[in-house]
Parts: C-alpha cells; structure tokens; sequence
DNA sequence: TTGATATAGTCCAAATAGGACCAGCGTCAA
DNA sequence: TTGACGCTGGTCCTATTTGGACTATATCAA
C-alpha cells in the first residue's frame, strides 16, 4: 500500500492526472500526442520527457498505475492508468489550488509591439498570415467538435471546443481590424 | 571594440532589447517593472532573476552598455542602454526568426475541462470570477491607453493595447456564453 | 530498395520560474 | 517614536520545463 505522501505536485503533474482522468489507459506517447490535441488548446502541451518524468513522479506515491503491454517479441509498452488517490489528488488541487490569470504568448503582437524596427508590409504580411492560419484552424476544430460531441461522458471537453471556436473567431477579427488601423495609421501624419 | 559574436539569443533576451530599443536607458528593475506592465500583455514576464541574466549576457556581445547611477552614498543602481549592434541584432531577430503559434495558458479552462471532476456550482462561480476580472482588467486597459496615446513613437504600443481591449471584451463574452451553455446542460439530459 | 512516417521512448543541456534573502529608504499609524 | 510595511534594486539557489538529439522497430509508398 503507497504511501500518498502530500508531496506538491506541479502544473504539468496535474495536467497529465486530467488527461488520465477520462478513464483510458494511455502510454507517455499517448499523452503527449492527446495533450498536443486537446490540452494545448488552453494550456501549453508539455514536452514529451517531461511527461515521462511526471509519470515516473505520479507513479511512486501512487496516483497512478502502471503495466507493461507486449507489443511484439521485442518491445513493449508501458501505459498508466489514474488510481482513486490520483483522481483525489487531482480533485484538491482543482479545489484549493489559486487560480493564477491567463497567460498568452503571443509572436505576432510581438512584431507588431517592435513595429517601429519592422517596416510596415513586413509587419502586414505577418497579421495577414498569422488571420489566414487562425482561419484553417477553426475549420480543423469544427471537425473535432463533431468527433468530441459524438462521444458520452465528453460534454466539458466539447465546451472547450466551442469556447475554442468562439476564440479563433476573435483572434481573425482582431487581426483584420489590426490591419485596417494599421492602414489609417500609415495615412496619418504621425512622423516616422 | 567588443566583438559581436552571432551567438543565438533566446526569446527573453530579445525581449529584454524590445523594451530597451524604445530609447530609454533602465535599470534591471525598470525592466521587470515595464515587462509586468507591457510584455505581459501578449508575452509572458520574465523572473527578475532571468532579467538579470539576460542583460548580462547581452552585455557581453556588446548589445547593450551599462552604467552606474550613484543613488546615495551607500547605494547605486547600473542602467543599461541598447546599442546599434544591439539594434541591428534585434531586428535581425525579428526578421527572420520564423513566427511560432500563440500559446495560451488558462487556468480557467482547465477547471472547465475537468468540469466532471469539479462540480458544476463550483464551476460556476469559477467562470464568473473570471468574467469580472476580465471586466476590471478592461478597466485599467483603458486608463493605460490614455497614457500611452500621449507619447509620441508609441504608436505601435498604442496599438497593442487596443488589441487587447478587443480581446479582453470577447473573454468576458466568452465567459458569459460559458455560463450560459452551463445552464443549458444541467437542463439536458446528459446522465451524471 | 530506399526513404519517409509513426510508435515508444531516453538523455542531456540550456532556459525559465520563483522564492528566499539582503539592504536602505520612506511613510503611515499606534 | 517605534514598528510594520512596502518600494527600490538587486543576488542566489533550486526545481521545473523545454527542446533537440538519439535509439529502435514497423509500416507504407515511390
């Protein structure tokens, strides 16, 4: 019987429990793949050793279980599954733990910020492709959307999905407004 | 002459030169302060500790210069200037460091995903939290603009901070709408 | 037959966060 | 007037996290 010492887990370690905590039994590779997926729609996608090493974390205190799975005569895998102290644990830190503001890091509001070292049609370019990337991504997350909401017991995920939407919405309409007060900023007699 | 070696610079240390290329010459603390203030608005906010580092690192290479500033008698602070070299090498940076996607990191949502595991009252005022938030945040954005408007070569920061007015607006319409699909789960028949 | 892609990881260096700590100064209240 | 607290201006240390290089095998396509 593990010891579930109350050892602080971190951002990453808790993010990994709520990936297993829609019940399948996944690899690391698993989760790195679904954390690229659904995870990084809201939250970073961590690395895949870093997965790795919150796995082996989770492992010993006993938040998650492990087996190995026979692949073929050479290999195998090893997938984890969410323990009842995991999903405890998981369920605390929802909780107790603050809820820190959102972070964006945003590349292409980074050009614009330094706009006066970039010129101005390069600085165009990058909203134009950073609105047409924005524009392809809604369309892949309307297909997931109908994966997700075929799916029971997935209700919140597809909330996200929506709410997704909803953001990549705003995202294109922002850059094509920051297009058009760039224009009127060009024709205003700001000097340099 | 210091030798401007093309070693790679890391996100933050061109970010550091971001803020110094305004023309102002600051100390380490005026950095951390302006990043809390400006960068944090679509990048992240560098640890003072990794300001530190950074700028000396930048000093190196030449990218920037330093100075002592006597405070008193018993204190001094060193400001720290951006160079042509300095200049040149951001814009280089900017130029063809290729533009990465945005990425979010949101608190909020990761309790609405986990929505099975939280609770839906407890969701509820989560979401709701957040929406004022986002409505003081407006707040403040707006006071920022005025100050901001009124220096001249701001232009472009002034542009940034109407884009995130934008985007603090759709977040707390998304998190209304959030609330409203909330309600109209609990009155579907979704079982559990 | 060669090469690309997917699976399933390990290992390591460098970047980054974040808190503890230090010191002096100013201010406000008890 | 003494103490508490907060702001300025940092340093130092540890833990977290990233990201790339590396190893293998299997599978599919040109």
């Amino acid at each position: 019987m593990p010891q579930q010492k109350s050892t602080k887990l971190s951002g990453t370690a808790n993010a990994v429990l709520g990936l297993l905590s829609f019940g399948t039994e996944l690899s690391g590779y698993d989760l790195k793949k679904w954390a690229d997926h659904s995870l990084s729609l809201f939250f970073w996608s961590p690395a895949s050793s870093q997965i790795y090493a919150e796995l082996r974390r989770l492992e010993a205190p006993g938040y998650v279980t492990s087996r190995q799975v026979p692949q073929d005569d050479l290999r195998n895998k090893r997938v984890y599954r969410i323990t009842d102290a995991g999903r405890q644990q998981l369920i605390t830190w929802l909780e107790t733990e603050d809820i820190g503001s959102p972070m964006l890091k945003h590349p292409v509001l980074m050009r614009v910020w330094l706009g006066h070292l970039v010129g101005s049609d390069r600085l165009r370019e990058v909203i134009e492709e950073h609105r047409d990337r924005t524009t392809a991504r809604l369309e892949d997350l309307h297909r997931d959307l109908d994966i997700v909401a075929a799916r029971e017991n997935w209700a919140y995920p597809e909330l996200i999905i929506r709410w997704s939407e909803r953001y990549y919405e705003a995202e294109r309409d922002n850059a094509e407004q920051l297009l058009l007060e760039l224009d009127a900023m060009e024709r205003s007699p700001t000097p340099r």
